[in-house]
DNA sequence: TAATTCATGCAATGGAAGTGCATTAATTGA
DNA sequence: TCAATTAATGCACTTCCATTGCATGAATTA
């Protein structure tokens, strides 16, 4: 698509034809992938290519790192207007463990958290586990 | 001595020299430890017994895990009326990226998180990423 | 076009978690 | 006390994921 394309170039990112597939299958998916579920997408592609595209991505901030505890890193695309390196506009994230599936809750942003004297908070990560949309009304 | 023995009896835990060992050294370190921190401090105990002794304080519920975001599982020791397993009592953990220190902060209540509809929270992990009050005053 | 820079692919490494099985230590109960 | 049973320990091995070095291919620039 033409706008994948413009988006990554307005971005500085080279653009090339894994990197299109990659924004692409990130885009369409609405929850965060792990490195081997992109892999498993597209079988011809490297891992290698794969795991220094996203990191690139990351690089650009394109891309936000989520982890979940599952101990797989797992990535999705940032929202048009997220500063994922600065503090503010962090949003939850849930990963649900029935359906395995995570995803970020771009709504709703991490509360205030207060830390004791002599602390300097920089970052929070917050992962609530539990049972999904979808899962639950089964 | 005494009494970590009749601790770990009172937990139906059976007491064994290694068990004693490592029940010491986490209540002697007020910070997370992972694996390797008892592997290195113990040299002749095999990280398989260490491995599994961790996880039967787990089961017996004297010790946590934390996943500070590092990739490496932390362990510390319960406070003497935690319920882990339960959702009530769930603390803050900081995670110092100075000095590498993970550290309960058992004192601050994670708040509550609210969900979408549709969602079921079960459980929150959260952890403060920033600078420890040791290394603040540097 | 030639030189350079960047992306890709393959191979290999390293760390950490986890498991199977044999051996040793502790407990039970006859 | 001694034999039978159960639990803890140690060693070897495996799996999974993340990461890097190096060679090659593609694209950009001068
Ligand atoms: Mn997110
Ligand atoms: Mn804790
Ligand atoms: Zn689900
Ligand atoms: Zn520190």
């Amino acid at each position: 698509m033409q706008g994948v394309e413009a988006f990554l170039e307005s971005k500085s990112i080279r653009v090339t034809a894994m990197r299109i597939l990659i924004c692409n299958f990130l885009s369409d998916k609405h929850e965060a992938v792990a490195l081997s579920d992109i892999e498993h997408a597209f079988d011809k592609a490297d891992r290698t290519t794969l795991y220094r595209t996203i990191k690139t991505f990351e690089e650009k901030e394109i891309v936000h790192q989520i982890d979940d505890g599952t101990g797989v890193t797992k990535y999705a695309l940032c929202e048009p207007n997220c500063h994922c390196d600065l503090d503010t506009d962090l949003h939850l994230h849930f990963h649900c463990t029935q359906c395995g599936s995570t995803i970020c809750l771009t709504d709703h942003k991490i509360p205030k958290i207060k830390v004791p004297k002599g602390f300097i908070a920089e970052h929070v990560n917050l992962v609530v586990k539990g049972i999904c949309d979808k899962c639950s009304i089964n």
